[in-house]
DNA sequence: GACGTCGTCTCTAATTTGAT
DNA sequence: ATCAAATTAGAGACGACGTC
């Protein structure tokens, strides 16, 4: 009866190798630098491993002589040794032009909007192989899937991020409102009157709400707007505005990416700015791979 | 988290065994 | 007698576990 693998470690798979390779115990041990007697002992519990003598002494009295199973098993175990050294490697070394890695980004698609166009082309310059995969962040599940390793990166505000994740600032953003070009009211910038007139487009990233922060910015100044659409996606926000009378108040750097339809100006009242920020857990902070997608995340922010 | 104890494993050096 | 492999004894390293 074989026993199970976790009786097996790699020096005794080197061991093999060397057996193999010598088919002398003494020169054997030479090449892994052990005494022939600890090499006896490794293919002592090689044999109780497969169940099988492995190698016979030869019958000119020098050195041993190979078992068909130990000849059977040799190509899988140079293939093996040859994946191990490579598992190593790869622990240390990250090269992009050859990498078929899958990075995830957990993003929503307002700071996915503004990063993929520069980020996606700086990719695949360099990594033509590698995928990378947005998905939209689930709040009370994203820091565990950082920590499991899940998800890659995640990129949001520093109050949807845990305290122990390291964070690293992308860029700070500011609000404009924006309205569909040749819209019925004229162009230019609005009145606060105008603007609380007008019907307003509103993204609830919980989905379903009808405030939000600028709706708590005009109750400080004692006025209210109307919101008539609230939707779940950024993307639906220009689809809509292009289509309808809405106006809509959404982060400077999403909007600028559809000025081919949208007149954008300032808002009619002061609204906090705020930062978005990458974030990744510990454990992969020295990892190269992660280095070199976060260098290209912070690239990919400055050409933005 | 630091420390001590215990059991297991692996090593070396010395010795034994077996083939020629 | 010589050479090579196997065995044995003892030492050290290491992990698991319990205690503080």
């Amino acid at each position: 009866m074989t026993r199970p693998i976790g009786d097996l470690d790699i020096n005794l798979l080197l061991a093999l190798d060397a057996l193999l390779q010598d088919q002398n115990v003494t020169h054997a041990a030479a090449r892994l630098n052990i005494t022939q007697s600890a090499l006896s002992g490794r293919l002592t519990r090689l044999r109780r491993i497969f169940n099988d003598p492995l190698f016979v002494p030869s019958s000119s009295g020098r050195g041993m002589t190979p078992t068909s199973h130990t000849l059977a098993l040799k190509p899988e175990l140079q293939r093996l040794l040859q994946q191990l050294t490579q598992f190593v490697q790869s622990a240390h070394v990250f090269d992009p032009a050859t990498s078929e890695r899958t990075f995830r980004i957990a993003a929503m698609d307002n700071p996915a909007a503004i990063l993929a166009p520069a980020l996606l082309p700086l990719i695949s310059a360099q990594a033509p192989a590698v995928r990378v995969a947005f998905t939209l962040p689930d709040k009370t599940q994203v820091n565990g899937q950082l920590e499991r390793g899940e998800v890659d990166l995640f990129i949001g505000t520093a109050q949807d991020a845990a305290p122990n994740l390291i964070g690293r600032l992308l860029f700070n953003e500011e609000f404009l409102t924006a309205q569909r070009i040749g819209h019925p009211r004229g162009t230019g910038p609005l009145s606060l009157d105008t603007f609380c007139e007008l019907d307003h487009l509103l993204i609830s990233t919980s989905g379903g709400m009808f405030n939000g922060m600028i709706d708590e910015a005009l109750a400080d100044l004692g006025r209210q707007r109307r919101v008539t659409v609230s939707v779940q996606s950024y993307a639906l926000a220009p689809l809509i505005l292009n289509s309808t009378d809405c106006i809509c108040t959404l982060p400077k750097r999403f909007l600028q990416r559809f000025t081919s339809h949208l007149e954008l100006f300032t808002p009619p009242l002061t609204l906090d700015t705020f930062s978005m920020k990458l974030f990744w857990h510990s454990t992969v902070n020295a990892d190269p791979a992660h280095r070199w997608l976060r260098s290209m995340i912070f690239d990919a922010v400055q050409t933005n």
